[in-house]
DNA sequence: CTTTACGCCTGACGGC
DNA sequence: TGCCGTCAGGCGTAAA
């Protein structure tokens, strides 16, 4: 399930790869993503020299002369650098060959994941505009959560994974910086003073950044075939540990449903 | 406006 | 062993 972390590696991975080379040719095998993806999006796309892979919030923007592929990996897809002429596997669903002989292919078994081609300013599009700061970014501190938190009665946890506050907070990474930070998720966003939520800010990057570290470790190769498994559950402390003692205090970690999503917590470290 | 529920999908998993 | 129901999970969208 790529988080920020893995779209951040992976746009790492394949930037050597794309960066100044131009798609020669797309081959759509599976159109039917997030969104259908239209009839000529390969004749659209083909002929772009890619100047640059930048990544805002989980999307992927390939920066090219004409245009933008903006790509999203929903929660179960992958890019890889394949050679020319690797068959493609299972929902392997779109490839984009480029003037090096290489190319990038997309496989997403769920087919949450999208594409689209844009010819406006990428920050514009609908689907980009609305979206709160990047969590890594100058913007993003423990002020700017306080002020955005004012009169918002929702639970802290569903409060840091809206994409309208902060983007890249996944379910993940949500549970892990609540811990770090010694905040209950349930407790009301504007219930939590100033200081705590600057140790909050200070959480979410810091385990952002931790996983970005171990996601470069693992994910170095991108023209292996898998081989990643579980990769993040070594760095967790919280998710996914339902009844083993918190690192903290030793209390039987908890397990609730939060906004639709499994939380992982201390009832004892987290207030 | 804020908040909540839903649905898209498939693989993994548990029960029988 | 095999079949089947259940559920996770990003996130846009409809509904409350």
């Amino acid at each position: 399930m790529p988080e920020l972390p893995e779209v951040e590696t992976t746009r790492r991975g394949i930037s050597p790869h794309v960066s100044g080379r131009r798609i020669t040719s797309v081959t759509v095998r599976e159109p039917r993503l997030r969104w259908t993806v239209p009839e000529d999006f390969a004749r659209q796309v083909a002929g772009t020299r890619i100047t640059s892979v930048e990544r805002r919030a989980k999307y992927l923007l390939l920066r090219g002369g004409a245009g933008t592929l903006m790509l999203h990996l929903g929660m179960s897809g992958s890019l890889r650098v394949v050679p020319s002429g690797t068959p493609p596997a299972a929902h392997d669903h779109v490839d984009f060959r480029f003037d090096s002989g290489r190319v990038l292919r997309f496989n997403d078994p769920r087919r949450f994941g999208s594409m689209h081609w844009l010819t406006v300013d990428p920050e514009s599009h609908p689907l980009l505009a609305p979206l709160g700061p990047e969590p890594l970014s100058a913007d993003f501190d423990g002020g700017y959560l306080y002020r955005a938190s004012r009169g918002h009665r929702v639970a802290v946890k569903v409060f840091v994974m809206n994409a309208r506050v902060v983007v890249g907070v996944g379910n993940i990474y949500a549970s892990e910086a609540l811990h770090r930070a010694g905040i209950h998720p349930r407790r009301p966003a504007r219930r939590i003073a100033l200081a705590r939520y600057e140790a909050l800010a200070a959480a979410i990057r810091e385990v952002l950044l931790a996983a970005i570290a171990a996601g470069g470790t693992t994910l170095r190769d991108f023209t292996d075939s898998d081989g990643r498994p579980g990769y993040f559950r070594q760095h967790l402390t919280v998710y996914g540990r339902a009844g083993e003692p918190c690192g903290g205090c030793g209390t039987p970690l908890g397990h609730e449903v939060i906004g639709q999503r499994a939380t992982y917590f201390c009832r004892h470290c987290q207030r």
